[in-house]
DNA sequence: TTGAAATAGGACCATTTTGGTTCTGTTTCA
DNA sequence: TGAAACAGAACCAAAATGGTCCTATTTCAA
């Protein structure tokens, strides 16, 4: 499906409140009850995010996290890249020459490239100030992205 | 990783080889051996391509797979859809309203959208008529996009 | 000095997805 | 009528995910 991680979805959601107040130092469990999410998922999230350098976050009593710096620098590619690494959507490209045994023959070989970048640069053109705004206005209409309605083509899946 | 799975994949360089050559009938043998994948794979792939639309198949003897329309009328984005669902990176996308508990308290809601679209825009970009070309130039330089050294690759899309 | 409150970092395991194979039809041509 | 292909589904091992939990370590403040 396309689809990021559990993981990644969380830390979005995080990230995009904690944007909403920027200064702000979040405990890892105040986080939990404003987002509604599981203190532990959360407390996970939070770790990854504050090692990759996304987050500050201060130990000890008194402690918690924070935007390591304004929610228009923290892009959503960033996210992706911290939770689920490089944003590269086939194998051949992360692990380098020498793996694929396709090398060579292969009819796409170096054009995942285009894939690749094309979703890359989209991901970059988003920022966590865009994801914070409270529903800036109804523009992007909720309901209305079914392309084409046509059948649920995960209806077996479940 | 935000990648897309080996069906997929596969799926990819089967329909980029068929390209390469419009007009020709495929077997699902043929074409096993022409790209070196394996054979029950390469059937199953096949199938779920037909099923959907983007392959024309004959039964019986002397049958086979062709492309059902031109290579430049075939996204990728048509691709993806077919062989893993829609294209929505989260669950509150395809699920519809009162699935998610976070309803109404979640600080993204409805900016999932934001993403969603930017990725299905961009997939909606490249055809295969794209991804066929046997490797058009070496523009897109291959061994240089490893995590480490990021270049930004700005300025193509859009 | 000490205890409570936080983060840091793993280990762990059930569940789900996936990758790939195989089997049993059905269709078509020669 | 038989061989060659596609159609469709079942099946299962391996990998990835989603969550939780446990044990440090750090820091503040009484």
């Amino acid at each position: 499906m396309l689809r990021i991680t559990k993981q990644t979805d969380y830390g979005i959601v995080l990230l995009s409140h904690m944007a909403t107040d920027p200064d702000r130092l979040f405990t890892a469990p105040d986080l939990a009850e404003e987002t509604r999410l599981p203190l532990p998922t959360v407390s996970k999230v939070l770790k990854l995010l504050s090692r990759d350098g996304l987050l500050d976050s201060q130990r000890g009593a008194k402690g918690g996290y924070s935007l390591s710096r304004r929610p228009e620098k923290i892009r959503v590619s960033d996210i992706i890249r911290c939770l689920e690494g490089p944003i590269a959507m086939t194998e051949c490209i992360d692990d380098g020459p020498g793996v694929c045994d396709q090398e060579g023959s292969c009819p796409v070989e170096g054009n995942w490239q285009i894939i690749n970048d094309a979703i890359r640069t989209a991901l970059d053109r988003i920022d966590l100030s865009q994801m914070a705004t409270p529903l800036p206005s109804r523009l992007v209409q909720l309901g209305d992205h079914r392309p084409g309605a046509n059948e649920r083509s995960d209806a077996n899946t479940r």
